[in-house]
RNA sequence: UCCUCCAUAGCUCAGUUGGUUAGAGCGGUUGACUGUUAAUCAAUAGGUCCCUGGUUCGAGUCCAGGUGGGGGAGCCA
């Protein structure tokens, strides 16, 4: 048995392939199936002189999704999807599907979301798992390169502790617990252990968000290492991001440009230098009082609407001449609907284009009337980062409105080092990091100003009062880089079996 | 929790100021066609118009409440 991805190595000979039916169209006496077998997709011809009778009638038989087996030649064909065809000389079923519930055609969220088993089996959806695959491997290959261990944090916390999140809570033998909002404060503890760790593992957040970048559990990657500043932890978070980007930009051409139509441009700018910001300059930036590149983010913004303004108004104009020529009359069937849907596909294109021009107007007001002081909202990061075409880091933020652990900037306690990665194209914060308080005396001063109970952290201090080191970490929310990646417009696509706010099933 | 939009065939949608027997495409089935790329062409089956109540001679259409869902705010990866 031969599995498609390995189809070049076979042109000229005779291989047998196990698969399912992901397409097929029909013609007097040939059948072209378009087979897929999870490592690719492949046009198999099959000709009733060639397979006779028996066998041609029972693969005629099979409808969309049905498994069977192939035998045939591989003969080299640019016009195929992977650029291979098998003529086949034999075959047949291993299981019939019968009603399979998605077609060949668009279908709407709530559908494919309960769906999501048989979803999974899309190219579309085969090209994203591809991918997050890919990521997942590189991202472990640049730690394990570096020396960094792998450790996992426990799931299962006894207190919701780092205060802001809301947690799930569950009955641990009759005692409350929480699942994990982010194992590193856990993380911390191993770094004191092992030198430099880094968590893979999943998170949890009851938050009741409804947006296309949150999921109530999602993948983090949290390394944490002992004896980095801040400066040398933004260098880590930058050479990871530019390394995992470039190989899965690699390893996943045809999945990203073929299947996924992605502008790789958009992406190839992590070759440069990530801009670096402090949150103070990030603030006139956003407030329009400092130029990026010699133009401000009222003008950016501007131009932006002006375009979408254009956009719309001619596709506008484009239903419009096709709307007439359906009205016209007189046009034969295929053409008829040939236009009809992009008609539809126009409406749908610009609903979503108004939406996104309604938006710019307020992300404007938000924008220029923003406190300074405050954290950065989801249109403000998209306003921000308009402004750059690649990843910019955000560091040195305001002490009040970061969490309890971050060490302060020296001289400045109006200002802890964090710092958070924002990703180009809307997509947002991707990666959000810090240098650890180090001094016991400054840890429990911040505790009891959080409101949070000292007891609970007690094994957090020792980690100071026993040989207490600079150290940093960051976590990367896994989901959301393959979305950035992928360009894909919601989160849910990127994990195989998502969980939202009001869903758990399938 | 708040704001906003939506619910009509298996799926994606149309349905005029409220009017008689609710439509199209895709998908299914049957047939035609020996190189199709969402193939094409012909025929055919397929409906509790989300639920409850109201207005009206008459409601898919208007009103109220509910249910389910999309997008966004807050929060965050």
């Amino acid at each position: 048995m031969v599995y498609i991805e390995q189809l070049q190595q076979f042109e000229g000979q005779t291989v047998t392939l196990k698969g399912w039916q992901a397409n097929m169209r029909e013609s007097k006496g040939l059948l072209f199936i378009v087979l897929r077998d999870g490592s690719g997709f492949c046009q198999c011809v099959v000709n009733l002189e060639e397979v006779g009778e028996d066998v041609f009638n029972e693969l005629k038989a099979l409808s969309l999704e049905s498994s069977m087996e192939l035998t045939g030649l591989v003969k080299k064909d640019d016009r195929q999807i992977g650029g291979y065809e098998v003529q086949v000389t034999n075959g047949k079923a291993i299981s019939a599907s019968i009603d399979y519930p998605i077609a060949k055609k668009e279908h709407g969220v709530d559908f494919l979301m309960d769906k999501r088993h048989l979803w999974l089996r899309s190219r579309r959806q085969w090209a994203l798992m591809r991918i997050r695959n890919a990521v997942t491997f590189e991202i472990h290959a640049f730690f394990q390169n570096r020396g960094f261990m792998q450790m996992d944090a426990p799931l299962l916390t006894p207190n919701a502790a780092e205060g802001t999140s809301t947690l799930f809570d569950i009955d641990f033998y009759g005692r409350p617990a929480y699942l994990s909002q982010s194992g590193q404060l856990y993380g911390e503890a191993m770094a004191m252990a092992m030198g430099r760790i880094y968590t893979f593992g999943p998170t949890f957040r009851a938050e009741k968000s409804k947006t296309r970048r949150h999921l109530s559990e999602f993948w983090m990657i949290e390394p944490e290492m002992a004896f980095f500043d801040n400066d040398m932890n933004m260098d880590l978070m930058e050479d990871m991001i530019r390394e995992v980007v470039t190989k899965v930009i690699e390893k996943c051409r045809f999945e990203l440009t073929e299947v996924l139509e992605r502008d790789l441009t958009k992406l190839e700018t992590v070759a440069q230098k990530f801009p670096r910001i402090t949150y103070t300059e990030a603030v006139h930036i956003l407030k329009g009082n400092q130029a990026v590149n010699g133009k401000t983010s009222i003008e950016v913004l501007q131009d932006d609407l002006a375009a979408l303004q254009k956009q719309i108004a001619d596709n506008e104009t484009e239903i419009a001449d096709k709307q007439s020529q359906v009205d016209a009359g007189g046009i034969k069937k295929g053409k008829l609907n040939w236009l009809k849907n992009k008609i539809d596909q126009l409406k749908v294109e610009n609903k979503e284009l108004q939406e996104r021009a309604d938006n710019i107007p307020q992300w404007l007001e938000s924008a220029k009337n923003f406190t300074e002081g405050e954290d950065f909202g989801g249109s403000d990061e998209t306003v921000l980062t308009r402004l750059f075409d690649s990843p910019v880091m955000v560091y040195n933020w305001p002490t009040p409105i970061k969490a309890f652990y971050m060490k302060e900037v020296e001289g400045d306690p109006n200002f802890v080092k964090g710092v958070d990665l924002l990703a180009p194209e809307g997509y947002g914060e991707i990666v959000g990091g810090s240098e650890r308080e180090t001094d016991i005396e400054v840890l429990l001063q911040k505790i009891k100003a959080h409101n949070l109970p000292q007891e609970v952290f007690e094994w957090y201090l020792d980690l100071r009062r026993y040989g207490s080191v600079p150290h940093s970490g960051f976590g990367l929310g896994l989901e959301r880089l393959i979305t950035w990646i992928s360009g894909t417009r919601h989160i849910r696509e990127t994990i195989p079996f998502p969980r939202l706010y009001g869903r758990v099933e399938p």
